[in-house]
RNA sequence: GCCCAUAUGGCUCAGGGGUAGAGCACUUCCUUGGUAAGGAAGAGGUCGUGAGUUCAAGUCUCACUAUGGGCUCCA
């Protein structure tokens, strides 16, 4: 048997570990090193390991599951102190202590009814087993501790060195709200001392771009505790970075024979009734009275749209009929779930209905997922797809479901685009297409969505006349592209770690004369810029020239131009381009084609 | 909402039961410099909010507010 023998694969891709295979296993063999399946058993048996320690330092503590999951691990269980990030050291220590011991994980089986009865006083321990279906469980024994559990482990404890404990948290039991809640800690394990290192570093990364930190950095948007939790300012940078966003897209929906349109930011309570959105989202949803009469906030802007499709008598020729509103909705998000611009209590989606005939539904959904595309091919997003279907709280019949489900497959299908399915995620009103797009750090944002909606043409009976000269009911498709301004800006940031494209920077160029005389040519291209759409800074400080470079290239905009006599003389400029790390000199004309060119690039 | 942690000048942070420090930023002056921090002087905070303990509280306790890490991943 190899030194480094850790486990066995069988023919299904299960891990055997070394303490459940026989002598003569076949399965192959798992070496000690960083394989998705080693790491797996590693980082299992560093979880226990870990419980071995919090046993040893806290002994009232009772253990529920410690699983690994996709960064690492975690074990949950309940303890009378209370533990917080600083007392991770001392549980590393200890784990590092018992390292020395050389346990070896040793397992043996024993009946359910055995083990029900040896852990009669862990209740936690009963609740696992209430989970378990055989009539055998396993139990892993290293020195004097011992847990119920499935494996696999390593064969012994000198197999794990290279872990660290990354945070403390707390986690309902069974992931049930209504649950108690227990203590979790999270660790992290490598096969060697480099990829602990590697991930570390990775994960220091990943903070420097943190959107709330650029945001901060650059000026783009602020929070304010006395104003209130999740409700974002938009500073001067930070809104004309918004503004080119909304400019872009909005060029976007008119080539795409999309209307502008906007409701109020307020209605009556009874529009929120008959829409379903008092019964179903009215937690979610800020009331307020007006004249004795009760008013709510709107949390999306689908009424707004259907109230003014209904103003005039629509024609099956008007359709389809495709409005579209930047539409600000508040939402009560629970104030735990806030998180800088991607989850706040007040935000502006880029918000779309279409109304259709049933049969244009298929076409109408692929013409919203190439616009999409198109987005996300501008920003070179990764993203992915997923179908929702009809959750428990939901309005409409059932074969109306079935068949605005099927609807949204077909269209995916037909064109060949990959999906994946969530069983009972939709909206209350229809089922949807989620579009997900990926982070820095590697987490899924849902952005994009595209519903299918039945219910709500009917609820507030919205009409055309057909061909035969008779009345029939629309659908109404919801979509949002970005999804909101708030979160997709914050995810921008963080995708471009602050360094946008040209099209987008809020500031695209910034001047530095050498000295005051050249502050006139420098003001004078400012205009010109400003002319063509490009926002400029002239940089004229009385702070000495690598200064004023060292603050304009902090600042991270595309383009710092030097300007000095040969600039004002020759009528050039000296450009050091940020996003290529190059310096070269243009004629002021060249340079103007060049930044136009990039404006260019910001179509779709 | 729940668990844990944090909250000091605009920003980043140090300090710590006896009435606050640094760097950056800001203001003024000198310097007019060719590609990532020239120099000098100066202004600015009562330590998130409220209450309590104490002769004395930023410093201890409690509540609130805000922020951060979590709350699907099954022995």
């Amino acid at each position: 048997m190899s030194e480094n023998l850790i486990g066995y694969m069988d023919d299904q891709g299960n891990i055997i570990d070394t303490q459940s295979a026989g002598e003569n296993c076949t399965a192959t063999p798992i070496e000690y090193d960083n394989s998705e399946a080693a790491l797996e058993i590693i980082r299992h048996s560093t979880a226990h390991l870990m419980a071995q320690a919090i046993t040893e330092l806290y002994p009232n503590s009772q253990f529920f599951v410690g699983p690994v999951v996709d960064e690492g691990f975690y074990y949950d269980f309940r303890v009378d102190e209370q533990i917080g990030e600083n007392d991770l050291k001392a549980i590393e220590k200890k784990m590092k202590e018992l390292i020395k011991k050389k346990y070896k994980i040793e397992k043996y089986e024993i009946s359910k009814a055995e083990a029900l009865k040896k852990f009669s006083k862990d209740d936690l321990k009963l609740k696992v087993m209430e989970r378990i279906a055989d009539d055998t469980v396993s139990i892993y024994k290293q020195g004097e501790f011992e847990d119920l559990c499935r494996g696999p482990h390593v064969p012994a404890l000198r197999f794990l060195h290279n872990f660290k404990l990354t945070r403390v948290a707390g986690a309902y039991l069974g992931g049930d709200e209504n649950s108690e809640m227990l203590t979790r800690i999270y660790g992290i394990a490598f096969a060697d001392k480099e990829s602990l290192k590697a991930y570390l570093t990775m994960m220091e990364e990943a903070k420097k771009r943190d959107h709330r930190k650029i945001g901060s950095e650059m000026e783009l948007f602020m929070f304010n505790e006395e104003s209130g939790a999740g409700l974002p300012f938009w500073m001067p940078k930070g809104a004309k970075l918004r503004y080119k966003l909304e400019s872009i897209l909005h060029k976007a929906h008119l080539t795409r024979g999309y209307e502008p349109v906007r409701g109020p930011e307020i209605l009556k309570a009874d529009m929120w009734r008959t829409s379903g959105h008092y019964a179903c989202y009215g937690d979610n949803m800020y009331l307020t009275e007006i004249d004795g009469q009760e008013y709510g906030i709107k949390p999306m802007n689908c009424i707004g749209h259907i109230q003014i499709f209904k103003q005039t008598q629509k024609s099956y020729r008007d359709l389809p009929l495709r409005y579209y509103e930047y539409g600000v909705v508040h939402r009560h998000e629970k104030s735990g779930v806030l998180h800088g611009l991607l989850r706040v209590r007040e935000f502006t989606q880029d918000d779309a209905h279409i109304f259709c005939t049933p049969e244009q539904i298929a076409s109408e959904v692929i013409e919203v997922v190439e616009f999409v595309d198109a987005v996300m091919k501008l920003f070179n997003f990764d993203y992915t797809m997923e179908i929702s279907t009809k959750p428990e709280k939901a309005i409409g019949d059932d074969d109306v479901w079935e068949m605005a489900t099927q609807g949204l497959k077909d269209a995916l299908n037909e064109n060949n685009l990959p999906f994946t399915i969530d069983e009972g995620g939709g909206a209350f009103y229809g089922p949807k297409i989620d579009i997900k797009i990926t982070d820095a750090i590697g987490r899924k944002w849902q952005c994009g969505t595209i519903q299918v909606d039945f219910n709500l043409p009917e609820r507030f009976e919205v009409e055309y006349v057909d061909e035969d000269n008779t009345r029939k009911q629309p659908v109404m498709i919801h979509r949002a592209i970005l999804g909101s301004f708030e979160r997709f800006i914050g995810i921008l940031t963080e995708h471009y770690a602050g360094e946008f494209p040209f099209f987008l920077a809020p500031t695209q160029v910034i001047f530095v004369p050498i000295s005051e005389s050249h502050v006139v040519y420098a003001n004078m291209l400012k205009k010109k810029l400003l002319a063509e759409g490009i926002d400029s800074e002239v940089y004229d400080k009385n702070d000495s020239l690598n200064k004023r470079i060292r603050t304009a290239e902090k600042q991270r905009v595309p383009y710092v131009v030097v300007i000095g006599d040969e600039e004002v003389t020759n009528n050039t400029v000296a450009i050091r381009n940020r996003r290529t790390r190059e310096q070269y000199n243009l004629t002021q004309d060249e340079f103007m084609v060049e930044l136009t060119q990039q404006l260019q690039e910001g179509k779709i």
